[in-house]
RNA sequence: GCCCCGAUAGCUCAGCUGGAUAGAGCGACUCCCUCCUAAGGAGUAGGCCCCAGGUUCGAAUCCUGGUCGGGGCGCCA
């Protein structure tokens, strides 16, 4: 369906007081190529440059110019670079027409000291969407037949710093859960506890694993009878969710709901669901069972709600519980999915739509598998069979922090292996560490120069050059809010794992070069201390927004 | 048969709403601690960006068709 992405970053500007320094730049190179060719539809983009031999940054405004003007795009380029000089003055160093007509700006050291005043004056603030939404995102949802598994993991952290992404960038955003207490599978574990107190045989594809029999001394220990399988059921379903809201908080994700399947048929709310599709005229009658017509919109065939029983089907509850959401009120609705749930997706939506409720959108992420890998071959993560690697384990081999990095700095719809003992042997070779590092290093520095004391309003040394360490650095900062909008907007968090890297990357490249503490020259210790400062703070917040910890030593 | 995802360095993967000489980590090799943390840095080696067409001034990126791998196609949950 049709999704206006509302966080997509604000086109206008979101600070007029005082515009950034590089998106003020973008404004100059822009002005001034359109005001040469006339146009105001052609949009050259300005990039910054990774690699400073090409340049600070760098535009293409000549190769989009002159298929409109007809003319070579090197020389487009030498004309408009020397506009482009005149417009920036001061703060530009030269200009440069390189490849096939891109024009390389070096910036002035004036405009990278500014740039990092203007970082510590709150420029890292990311600005907010121009239209904030109120977003609730499901995620996990996992089975409460079991304990969290390591692949559970990789959902928890997406779904949590994509929540993090989104409330970053301004969104009212609120997490939930989705329990599956019903259905066969709920009486399939009752019956694999009673097996476990009694000593019996466990049902056909009962539950195998080393919990449920701890479940079954819990279910003795508080006298349930092993023949009361109602009562078995509601115990066993809610020790389950107990222990798998624990391995959440304990991996720092914290879910604002968890929303009980049961509850839906016990508040009466599936009919309520059923009814709301009815009226709106999208069910339809056949073989005794109620149908919903999702063909009407794109399904590939049309899918029971009710069964011919007068049961409701598992997809008849959770239409019914998204239109509870729906219900509830929120702009935008965002599953986040295993990809054995990808034949979903197309119902669901079809569902949603069916409601016609307007102001809604709904939203699907797919993760694709994950593949945990030990002894050099696959595990099953089976619950079923019991042959699974909890969440829990996962954390106590590898750490929070390192568990996290690893499960979101993959892209979300690539398959991955994630080989344990690889895990455990090289976990001091986590890249997270590569990053922590940086931070680490940069607190010892502000340590020793005596936290707190430095001036830095001193900052604005003009005897010594600025280093092109430094100045890779201080562009890699300048990025942040960019990045954090493009990761949000995209869902794509794995983006800020690969930011927070290039950032330790630069800041590792100017300790190297530059000295900080008794750095000789005017001004300069204190202006380079401000760069550690807000290099810190770049890294920290970057790191929260995965929700890995920023620690001070190492 | 249909639908979704992937294919980029020896390995694991970024880059994909078109731009310059395609990057990182790990692994291999060579160097750098009288100096703010060597969990670091500098360098070398290593690439038909799966194949074939197409669009474009320009394609790893977009389109079409293949190949290979993963997942999914219940009145199960």
């Amino acid at each position: 369906m049709s999704n206006p992405d509302p966080s997509r970053p604000v086109p206008a500007d979101p600070n007029p007081g005082g515009r950034d320094p590089v998106s003020a730049l973008r404004d100059v190179v822009t002005a001034t190529s359109r005001a040469f060719a006339g146009d105001q539809s052609l949009t050259p983009s300005l990039d910054s440059s990774p690699k400073p031999e090409m340049g600070d940054y760098s535009s293409n405004a000549a190769m989009v110019m002159s298929k409109g003007l007809g003319r070579p795009p090197r020389e487009v380029a030498a004309e408009l670079s020397g506009l482009i000089e005149t417009e920036l003055g001061d703060l530009l160093d030269r200009t440069e027409v390189a490849g096939p007509g891109f024009i390389n700006l070096f910036l002035a050291d004036d405009w990278y000291r500014e740039a990092v005043a203007d970082l510590a004056g709150g420029g890292l603030g990311v600005p907010p969407v121009e239209t904030p939404g109120h977003i609730l995102v499901e995620s996990v949802s996992a089975n409460p037949t079991g304990p969290l598994t390591a692949a559970s993991g990789r959902h928890a952290a997406y779904g949590d710093a994509v929540t993090r992404l989104l409330r970053k960038v301004g969104h009212d955003v609120a997490t939930e859960y989705y329990v599956n207490d019903g259905g066969t599978q709920i009486e399939n574990f009752a019956g694999s506890i009673a097996a476990r107190m009694t000593g019996t045989e466990l049902p056909e594809d009962g539950y195998r694993g080393e919990y449920v029999s701890d479940l079954a001394e819990r279910a003795r220990a508080e006298g349930i009878a092993p023949d009361d399988l109602d009562r078995l059921a509601r115990s066993g379903v809610g020790w389950m969710v107990e222990s798998i809201r624990a391995s959440l908080i304990s991996f720092g994700v914290e879910m604002d709901g968890f929303f009980s399947e049961r509850s839906l048929y016990e508040g009466g709310l599936v009919e309520r669901g059923i009814e709301r599709l009815r009226e709106a005229g999208h069910t339809f009658e056949q073989d005794g069972a109620l149908w919903l017509k999702t063909t009407d919109f794109g399904d590939d065939k049309d899918r029971v709600l009710v069964r011919s029983g007068g049961e409701p089907t598992y997809f008849g509850a959770d239409v019914s519980y998204h239109a509870d959401k729906v219900e509830r009120g929120y702009s935008l609705l965002i599953d986040v999915l295993g990809a054995d749930h990808h034949g979903y997706v197309a119902r669901m939506d079809a569902a949603i739509q069916a409601m016609e409720q307007p102001g809604v959108s709904f939203e699907v992420q797919i993760l694709q598998m994950i593949h945990l890998v030990e002894g050099g071959r696959r595990t099953r993560m089976s619950k079923r069979a019991g042959d699974i690697v909890t969440l829990d384990e996962l954390l106590a081999d590898i750490g929070n922090d390192a568990a996290r990095f690893f499960l979101l700095q993959r892209s979300s719809d690539r398959t991955m292996d994630l080989d344990l003992d690889l895990a455990r042997s090289q976990s001091s070779e986590n890249p997270v560490y590569y990053v922590q590092y940086a931070y680490a290093r940069i607190q010892s520095i502000l340590r020793k120069a005596g936290e707190g004391d430095i001036d830095y309003g001193a900052g604005a040394s003009t005897a010594v050059a600025v280093d092109p360490s430094e100045k890779a650095l201080i562009g890699r900062l300048l990025d942040y809010p960019a990045e954090v909008h493009e990761a949000a907007s995209r869902r794509a968090p794995h983006r800020i794992c690969a930011y927070a890297t290039e950032v330790a990357a630069a800041y590792h490249a100017f300790y190297r070069d530059c000295q900080v503490i008794g750095a000789e020259g005017e001004g300069l210790e204190a202006s380079r201390l401000l760069l550690c400062e807000v290099t810190g703070e770049t890294i920290r917040h970057s790191l929260a927004l995965l929700g890995i910890s920023a620690p001070d030593r190492m």
